[in-house]
DNA sequence: GCCTGTCAATACCAGCCCGTATGGTGCATC
DNA sequence: GATGCACCATACGGGCTGGTATTGACAGGC
């Protein structure tokens, strides 16, 4: 019974992969920029002393976060699109996905924010890209011609950033329930080909 | 024959205005994160004891300067389109301008990624709120009903916004010259209608 | 029981930035 | 040509961060 309390409050000691969790959550609720040691150290109540000892600098972590959050992206969003065989009812699946559950693109958005950084440059560069790819192969498959199946992608796929950064950055449109359900239906009705 | 050079060097004294512009440039190029008073104040060739004598602190630059953006941006966007008077024409004539001419897009795509700033916020709400009452107007005019009008405009500012975040802070795409025209040629006849 | 490896606390320096305080230029004006 | 104003230099304090170095706690293997 020396000191319980310890075993408590503090869930252990530490591993490199809580520190890069734990960037990942700064990341989504306060950008890439407010991914700071000390800062991240106080949140998880320990000291730098610890943070140093996993990695060698603040870079090695964000390679660290970035590499994880690339992995599980790739699971959740497309994951859930292959039960999916019908190509319009998976675009129309995919629509839906994300204008409903926007917290997994949340990091998205914001490393979008940071593209300027050498390290987030070419992670996004290689989701988007493969995400483009998918979108430009479900166009094709319901019916669209390759050139026009690849820029509806490209429009498709301008319209969800954008879509992203106006509603979680701005919350500017701030449309209600029903009124947002007749924009996303809009959506669908325009860039999915019938 | 004392110093000669400091009044070749630098060109006179520096007004609130200097000041203001020169955040605009540091923010089109290196983005609002980047505009920090010695920095400009080396890039201007004084020191900070000039810049305290004209802004009170470094918010108030940032006031000021996007206060003037504002105004700027009001009469480089709009003003060239009030001389096409037929609603389709007008929309083709914007998406070509919007396309062809992303300089004076730089901005708001920086101010974009940093809404979370909340000098940034009521300024950017604004403007994108004229803009798409603007857009809404013209798919009117162009012949949709009104609720139609109103989510085509917020499907085409979604997609502007991403255009510019992805051409401009990711340079992915990187079309060249009759693909990309072949872009603009498909979003056109995609989202105006016929 | 000791020793080694793992994790963490503490102390410390350098760099960058904001903001203040104060003194110092040039230039018009009378 | 002395005065006053607009503009700028210099120097300083404080805050926050990245990174290093050193020491300390605590475990398990032997």
């Amino acid at each position: 019974m020396v000191t319980p309390v310890s075993k408590l409050e503090r869930p252990a000691r530490l591993s490199a992969e809580d520190w890069a969790l734990a960037a990942l959550d700064v990341i989504a609720e306060q950008g890439l920029a407010a991914v700071a040691v000390e800062p991240l150290a106080r949140r998880l109540g320990v000291t730098k002393g610890s943070f140093y000892w996993h990695f060698p600098s603040r870079e090695a972590l964000l390679i660290a976060a970035l590499e994880r959050w690339e992995v599980m992206e790739q699971e959740t969003v497309f994951g859930q699109l292959e039960a999916v065989p019908e190509p319009r009812a998976r675009l129309k699946a995919l629509f839906q996905l994300v204008a409903h559950e926007l917290k997994p693109h949340v990091i998205y958005s914001e490393l979008l924010k940071a593209l300027d950084h050498p390290v987030v440059q070419p992670v996004l560069s290689r989701v988007s890209q493969r995400r483009l790819d998918y979108l430009a192969a479900s166009f094709r498959q319901a019916g669209l011609p390759r050139l026009d199946a690849l820029n509806r992608a490209r429009l498709t796929y301008a319209a969800y950033v954008g879509f992203l950064q106006l509603s979680l950055q701005l919350g500017q449109p701030r449309l209600h329930h029903d009124e947002f359900e007749a924009y996303v239906g809009h959506v669908m009705t325009t860039l999915i080909p019938d």
